[in-house]
DNA sequence: TATTGTTTCTTTAGTAGTGAACAAAGGAGT
DNA sequence: ACTCCTTTGTTCACTACTAAAGAAACAATA
């Protein structure tokens, strides 16, 4: 299929992948789903069989034709790890290859610590010593930041404070799992993309609300990371000539007015709100009926909407998806933000479809986690050697564990 | 060779045409520029070299180890045919499989004509049959609109007043090519990615600055096109609260304030030029050293320049690529656009390097031709049928005839 | 001048994948 | 009943591709 064919046996990963992540799949449609032909579906399927890795389970009844066989996953549990690494602490989840999470815990940190590393390290490295699942395929880590180098795992991240930080190699050392690090709202749009709300869609937009506004890109089935893996910073699009000086250095950038700090001094000026209360007391009085609350949501519904609406003529998407702490006072963002996308965007896409997502904290650290359970797709090697070490351990399971 | 073969040696296709695209080029770098193994080209150049199509060249000179040997194409001429459409004209221009452009001819169109469909397959194959080439490898047609269906050329189009017209099929019916219909900004995105500034990267802009403003995407090294083929739409990015009403419905888009009319009838409005003077006369006028029409041009490239910011802030290009009629007055464009990009971008991306390119008028008949071109590249079908048989037609070009 | 290292190209042996034809197992119409 | 149609899954012959190892042809260095 691809220009290069796998050096590993990325299909076999793949088969077992697809499985775990639509639950138990008919032979027919493993090869439509992967794009593989119902032969080479066959061998794969036969070689897992005595392999002990899959099972037939009963039939699917006909749809005109032969009855389909379903496949499934034996006993044998395979899992992930994801770790949301936040300025002030750590979410860590298990994952099945479905997606689901099995295991939870959050954690006490400090990423300005000169410990913070060391302390990231243990606290990985114990709770993937806790697994309950038989096969850990490897860890994914989100962050507010970026990769420089995906191989060595090397991290800037000014939020967090850390600079040319060598994550993944030191977690690889701590836990022996492949590690994948990658901006933490690309991994949410990954995980959206697989599991979500994005399955099926080859096109579409992640944007989280939460201290600021991002957005995760898929376009053409594929996250968008641009350049230097810094794309989806729509939260620094100018929407005002000579407006706030926005923390990125720029005049009028999206966030320096509808950010969650900006509304909260907007609120605070306007006396909506005292002087220490804070963004969860601003949507308590909007949902309570306070109108100067209520408008402060709505005008930032406003500008976000046209500034999507810009994003949505530029890109083309057929889905948006809002998600984040901050969604949590959608219905009075959506008062603002509705009108505003759908008038400004060309009369063709007014339909857009908008899907708000209700919120759990471990989300970040579930979208990580899909970081590990995408690679199997990932038919080029755009993960790379990490990549390569996660289909390894998913394909030799059988051998338990080679020396 | 009885029965044809439908067998489509994609990367035999991809060795030729990277070889045009290249000029002459090693084994070695053959094998690195398509990402395959050395091994294979070794194959296929063998293959290519007792059919006649390579011929080995002189060696290129050591660079500390075996010298190289280059291989060039043979006298066989491979050529592709790109057509513009535009409201009032048709640009053809014939190409060789390096991109260059060997032939050229404008003709009159009146797109709103009944007879509109008639008269262009008339002049398309016109223009073929007097070809200098010996193999035509195919027609690409590039229009402002969008294509329905890429298997039957189906076209939408309100600019040429076009609705569901079966474009593709008729022409091929005329020609008896493969036909390949798309955006013509998306074709001269991939004219650029392929023989232009953005050879060799792998996340940039093109802008078009003509009539109206529009963009070609290309992130992670493929154009990117949307939902719908919709994706560029730039010049319909919301920049103004209240501003004018532009053609597309929308309030404040970019377009409808710094769009060619808008240009005009500003100037219009404060005297720069007379009522029946267009935009070459303002831009002379900006030329001959008029301050009134140099601030017209310059706050038009401030408005651009903070939209693109936005656009670059989402996306992470690492080049944008200024192209189009309205490109020539650039230097005035310049002064606004510059400052406002560089300030509003995010201090990471300050640097982004801005390239603006002559503009010959069949440019844009040369991005319809790479259109052609470029599909032996295209590994996955994603130009289908008719991108096979553009292979085909590569790889079987010592058979001579087709049925 | 021999040694070492580098780059280019080829051979060998084996794996991954496909298309085409066909068998199996049902439904729907006559 | 019987035939036609549809969908599923398999076998077979064949192509495409790769990894590994080596051969060939140079430069640099001791």
């Amino acid at each position: 299929m691809a220009i290069s064919s796998a050096r590993t046996d990325t299909n076999r990963a793949a088969t077992l992948a697809h499985i775990g992540a639509h639950g138990a799949t008919s032979r027919a449609d493993l090869a439509r789903g992967l794009g593989l032909s119902p032969a080479l579906i066959t061998k794969l399927t036969r070689d897992l069989l005595s392999d002990g890795l899959l099972t037939e389970l009963e039939h699917s009844p006909s749809r005109g034709g032969r009855p389909a066989q379903l496949l499934g996953l034996t006993a044998v549990s395979f899992g992930a790890i994801g770790v949301k690494v936040a300025p002030d602490h750590l979410t860590l989840v298990e994952v099945g290859l479905g997606g689901a999470v099995t295991r939870t815990a959050t954690e006490q940190f400090d990423a300005s610590d000169t410990m913070a590393l060391a302390r990231l390290t243990d606290t990985v490295s114990a709770f993937c010593s806790h697994s309950t699942q038989a096969n850990l395929l490897g860890v994914g880590v989100g962050l507010p930041g970026n990769v420089l180098e995906q191989s060595e795992g090397v991290v800037d991240s000014t939020q967090l404070g850390w600079s040319q930080l060598p994550l993944g190699l030191a977690l690889r050392n701590a836990t022996g799992l492949p590690v994948l690090i990658d901006n933490n709202v690309n991994a949410l749009a990954l995980a959206e993309s697989l599991f979500g709300t994005g399955r099926g869609h080859e096109n579409f937009l992640v944007v989280t609300i939460g201290t600021g506004i991002g957005a995760g890109i898929v376009a053409g089935g594929a996250v968008v990371r641009g350049h230097s893996g810094n794309a989806g910073e729509i939260g620094h699009i100018p929407v005002a000539e000579n407006g706030p000086r926005c923390q990125c250095g720029a005049l009028g950038c999206l966030e320096a007015i509808i950010g969650q700090s900006a509304l909260i001094e907007t609120a605070r000026r306007e006396g909506v709100i005292g002087a220490d209360a804070g963004i969860t007391a601003l949507a308590a009085i909007a949902s309570g009926g306070n109108e100067a609350a209520q408008r402060i949501f709505a005008e930032a519904g406003h500008l976000l909407g046209r500034a999507i609406a810009g994003v949505v003529n530029t890109l083309d998407p057929e889905l948006i998806v809002i998600l984040g702490e901050g969604a949590e006072s959608w219905k009075h963002w959506s008062v603002g933000f509705e009108p505003a996308l759908r008038s400004s965007v060309m009369p063709r896409k007014r339909g857009i479809e908008v899907a708000v997502e209700g919120w759990q904290d471990d989300r970040w650290a579930q979208g990580a986690a899909s970081l590990v359970l995408s690679t199997p797709f990932d038919a080029d090697g755009v993960s790379g050697e990490q990549g390569r070490l996660v289909r390894a351990r998913l394909i030799d399971s059988t051998a338990g564990d080679p020396s």
